[in-house]
DNA sequence: TCGCAAACTTGCGACGGAGGTAAATTTAGC
DNA sequence: GCTAAATTTACCTCCGTCGCAAGTTTGCGA
């Protein structure tokens, strides 16, 4: 009886390893946005955690972990829209309903994170420095996608261009709604806005990638 | 006659200063590719130098500063193409013959730096993520540049979106140089193979920006 | 024309925070 | 209880920044 461990989740060991490392991230953004990122310690997190200063390192090596979540997620977004899409349909076609779908949802993914976070990330260097990173990978992925879909090598300079291209209008847009959301917009009207914009950028982009890697 | 200081360059002080930032760099430029950037500490060049650690930091705030050399003709190097361009010249037209120039003369602004250099920068995640905010600030002020061609606000959306298109292009093949550069390919090749890929890069974005900003 | 003192600049040692290693201690799982 | 993993503790290096001393330029008066 005692032995039966698989049925009850994932043991005690995992659970309390999620809680310690929600512990950690909950009171790290707590302080980040009352004070700053740059202005925040790791010795002060982890005291308010009341875990070791090694703990917080371990579970978050750099401390730009701490603050920006969902890291893989944002990387793979435009690279598996591709993947994931429909027959006969163009990455451009693909990569543009995608967006739509993610400002509709208002989705943090899409730069739907909050005026108090937005505000965090503008005020830090590092962040912006690792936002820019990320906005990077993300590209990188893409074109590794591209280049799975079309049979090229994924160091093709038409397959670089046209990941770039793609990355670049969705980062634009990205930018845009932080912008508008550190403005003070509210995100039902933000949504709105970029809407147009977004129809208005891509389409830029149609003549040159109307057809690229359509399935 | 003695007291005639004005005429001989400007006064001993500035000429004793602009001798040790030399000095610095140079030692530092010599360990960075000897050992690796990450591998070689701030103190080790001020060693080298025969200076305090502190003169080091001084002259270059960040280490980072050490490594990459005339970062604001950089950064300004698309927008000062842009506000030069002809009598009825478009921007997009502009920013090939900026480029086309760049790569006949081997420019190290635009990537051609030596093997050994772009070795170093490659090894490097933090000379990346800087060379990454400095294809971000060219981006800037080719935004800006954009906005007094055209009359429009520098954070126009399409303002923006023109920006990020013309600045990836340059960017992707600023890569393209660098990675060829790394596989051991002699400049004069490279020279030769960028420029077809120059033009295939930028005739997608001819449909799209073909009278942008013209003059 | 000359000297002199105030203001600025350069160089220096010391400190705080991020990130990493190694060993000791606790705690889950068997 | 025993093994292994997680957490803690202590310690270290290195980057980047903060007061302090020394030297240089400049403004002013004689």
């Amino acid at each position: 009886m005692a032995t039966q461990t698989p049925a009850p989740a994932a043991g005690l060991r995992e659970t309390k390893k999620h809680e310690t490392r929600q512990l950690i991230s909950d009171h790290a953004t707590r302080l980040f946005i009352a004070q700053g990122f740059e202005q925040t310690t790791i010795a002060e997190i982890a005291a308010a955690a009341r875990v070791a200063k090694k703990t917080v390192t371990n579970y978050f090596p750099r401390k730009e972990d701490l603050a920006l979540d969902h890291q893989e997620e944002f990387a793979a977004s435009l690279a598996a829209a591709v993947a994931a899409r429909h027959q006969g349909e163009s990455a451009l076609t693909a990569l543009r309903r995608a967006f739509a779908d993610a400002v509709a949802a208002q989705d943090p993914v899409a730069g739907f994170s909050g005026q108090e976070f937005a505000r965090m990330i503008a005020d830090s260097p590092t962040l912006t420095a690792c936002l820019r990173g990320l906005h990077d990978q993300r590209e990188h992925h893409l074109a590794q996608a591209l280049a799975d879909a079309t049979g090229a090598r994924s160091d093709d300079i038409t397959v670089q261009t046209a990941a770039a291209l793609l990355g670049t209008v969705h980062r634009v847009l990205f930018h845009r709604i932080q912008t508008l959301t550190l403005a003070g917009h509210p995100d039902d009207q933000i949504t709105h806005t970029i809407a147009a914009e977004a129809t208005q950028a891509f389409d830029l982009l149609e003549p040159a990638l109307r057809d690229y890697a359509a399935a």
